[in-house]
DNA sequence: CTTACTACCGTACCTAAGTACGGAGTCAAG
DNA sequence: CTTGACTCCGTACTTAGGTACGGTAGTAAG
């Protein structure tokens, strides 16, 4: 696998990447791909590595990492900021974990209930929606999304 | 404790929900406040009940709910639509799952790379973003964000 | 009754993360 | 050497989730 992907148009990239043309180009303003060579005149040309970072992003992206967040990790990609960017991720491993809790909890209530629906035959009102409130309501105070 | 918080301005209501005034009338708007009484001639007054699901709102879309989806468990909150409850219930289980699993391997990864960040000392390169890439380049392909 | 707050309402504006458009340039095939 | 596809670039538009503004009206205290 992964043969000839050297020296793309943007086009073809974008389609390696699974993303939109335009969504390279407002990368490239955000400064979160390089603007790259053009070594035959006009046209960029790019490679694999683009291509693995723009997958890099739409994944930190999926955990919740917003674009900001993660041009500064790749900023840091050099190795020259091995202390930077550990910072970086402890905080954002606190992040992580925070969420974690939060959905974990949030799955318990939920598959609890799931159940509880399908069981409550014969009953009128359903059970979700309430609980859902109040065990959701039990930890707002403490936790706002940390950042 | 909870004293009072009934027949609540929308200034007030606002307070003790920790949003903004113009969150609660664009929650209005939206469908995710039902339009208050207006007990007294032109205000509006709001109850406990009102806050708890300005509450319950934030909760969710911490948890990555968007707003039309929590109108849409909120639309569910007579009791009378168990089976449709649960059913939205059961798809948000799975889109919960996923993130978890998501986020399980991100804390995986993230604290290994901070602890070889730490062991690192000499070394001149940062091993945090070579490997955060590898990692999620692996999944990248199966696990669009699930909906 | 006046003064000082609030509330009401519509409209406009903001940020994030793209997406779309349109004219001009480039490149590869026939 | 033209044709058609692709690229470049700037600018404008879009959606979600709010936030801000400004004029008018209700309300509570002195």
């Amino acid at each position: 696998m992964k043969t000839h992907l050297e020296n793309l148009t943007i086009g073809t990239f974008a389609k390696a990447a699974r993303v939109n043309v335009e969504t390279i180009r407002f990368y490239q303003r955000k400064g979160l791909l390089p603007e790259p060579d053009r070594p035959q005149g006009q046209i960029r040309r790019y490679s694999e590595t683009d291509v693995t970072r723009v997958l890099f992003v739409k994944s930190a992206q999926r955990l919740g990492f917003s674009l900001d967040e993660i041009a500064e990790l790749l900023r840091l990609e050099d190795g020259a900021h091995c202390e930077e960017a550990s910072s970086l991720a402890e905080h954002k491993l606190k992040n992580i974990r925070a969420k974690l809790a939060d959905l974990q909890r949030m799955e318990t209530v939920l598959s609890a209930l799931v159940n509880a629906c399908h069981a409550t035959q014969g009953n009128v009102s359903c059970p979700l929606i309430a609980s859902l409130q109040g065990v959701l309501r039990n930890r707002s105070a403490g936790s706002q999304d940390p950042d």
